[in-house]
DNA sequence: CTGCTTGCAAAGGCTTTGCAGAACA
DNA sequence: TGTTCTGCAAAGCCTTTGCAAGCAG
């Protein structure tokens, strides 16, 4: 996994705010994480914000990373996206768009909704329910 | 992960001509593997293969299921799916489709190309080249 | 205070690896 | 006989869990 740019993080209060408005009670290691997480957008496996987090100073445990993105994951915060076997990454757009997704480098690189249109989307099948729509494209680097 | 409904698996000789025809040395285990793999269109897991292979009463070690799968992979004989950070699906059918992934029950849903249209696909970034275009529609049971 | 959070370490589950023996050409 | 393949067990990796101590309100 590549190491991330590392930059500025979100000032705490309008994180804070956020969490709230999520129903999440803000302690300071939810906090820490927020404040990389939505810096500006950007796509994070656990390791790449537990190092992050780490760096900046703040000692915040893998298991409370984790527990945190979860959380986060089901109030809607962030989403998760499942494209490599190896981990989870984590999209903090939560507007509806599409991936690429580099196969050399496990790099993510948004689709906007508007650049892709699906027609004619298939409905659930009996019994079921949509909850999500996800369009992925594979890439490589080219082979010169 | 649920059980899979055991068929009847393919016969072993079209099995071997199949193998050969993408160069892969039709050893006894890959035979049986590929049986089960290519006996009707499917989407199985590791874990269910060596189940389904097992039961048959072959057997045919953890280890070699996994190495099998991958060479599989690379010679294009099925793809992978990564819809589920608990397993890798494998996919028999090589033809151009898309998926339904149900999250509460692990299972996945062909839905055919022409159900489903892309317009405007876009170009991979410079320097890269698309490898594969996935629509993943994920469902859950409905909550009545 | 009382319940929710955190952190540590251990456990879990899937997949890969190392290596010796077996199969194949 | 030399190469490839298999199988076992162990290791690896990401993620979750159990539980005692700490924090929020």
């Amino acid at each position: 996994m590549n190491a991330i740019h590392p930059h500025r993080p979100a000032p705490r209060q309008g994180i804070v705010e956020l969490l709230q408005a999520h129903d999440i009670v803000p302690t300071q290691q939810r906090v820490e994480i927020a404040r990389w997480l939505f810096s500006e957008p950007r796509h994070l496996c656990a390791e790449q914000l537990i190092g992050l987090v780490g760096e900046a100073g703040c000692r915040v445990s893998k298991a409370t990373v984790y527990n945190t993105l979860g959380l986060f994951v089901g109030r809607g915060l962030v989403r998760e996206l499942i494209v490599d076997p190896e981990r989870v990454f984590y999209d903090t757009s939560t507007h509806h768009h599409h991936h690429f997704f580099n196969v050399d480098t496990s790099e993510l690189i948004d689709i906007p909704e508007e650049a892709l249109a699906i027609a004619h989307l298939p409905e659930a099948p009996l019994g079921t329910e949509t909850t999500g729509v996800q369009v992925i494209i594979r890439i490589r680097n080219s082979r010169q």
